[in-house]
DNA sequence: GCCAACGTTGGC
DNA sequence: GCCAACGTTGGC
């Protein structure tokens, strides 16, 4: 069965527009360091599956895309290069430690999807997001989640 | 195994 | 830029 996710980005790093110039508006969805996001992305994540594209600290933050699962887990790269950020000295190729997927953009929603209105709407209130102090950076979204925010994007 | 200290996330 | 909430680390 088809599942639903919502993967968090703060634009400032790598936001909609960095997706969009990626060759084939495809992008790996690396540098995840949080075990239960790294659990999602290893074990449940599969191709095929709808992705939520989140930007998070911006002004409002707001769904603003969907994409969609093009590979699923496998050993993220950038734990094994000292040069970059996410490089983690106890991971080994033999036993990597973190997972990446890769996605690609489907479509830019003709009206991003703020936090403020989801907040608002009675539909959505069991989203994880809107959980109290909810951080983790892939989450599991509902089909009935999934098709509200669509709708909410078409404007 | 507990928990204080520390680092990070992310809304505001 | 602030800071509450959360996750991880490491001393004991």
């Amino acid at each position: 069965m088809r599942r639903y996710w919502l993967f968090k980005s703060d634009p400032e790093t790598f936001g909609l527009d960095d997706l969009e110039g990626s060759p084939g508006r495809e992008t790996c969805w690396d540098g995840v360091r949080n075990y239960q996001a790294r659990n999602l992305l290893r074990d449940e994540v599969q191709v095929g599956d709808g992705v939520l594209f989140y930007h998070s600290r911006a002004k409002p933050p707001a769904v603003v895309a969907t994409a969609r699962v093009v590979r699923k887990g496998y050993p993220d790269p950038t734990q094994f290069d000292p040069r970059e950020p996410g490089h983690d000295p106890r991971s080994k190729p033999e036993e990597p430690r973190w997972y990446a997927v890769d996605i690609r953009l489907e479509k830019r929603l003709r009206k991003p999807v703020e936090l403020p209105e989801m907040r608002r709407l009675p539909a959505l209130e069991s989203m994880v997001l809107l959980h109290k102090g909810s951080r983790l950076s892939i989450q599991p979204v509902t089909k009935e989640e999934w098709s509200m925010i669509l709708r909410l994007g078409r404007g």
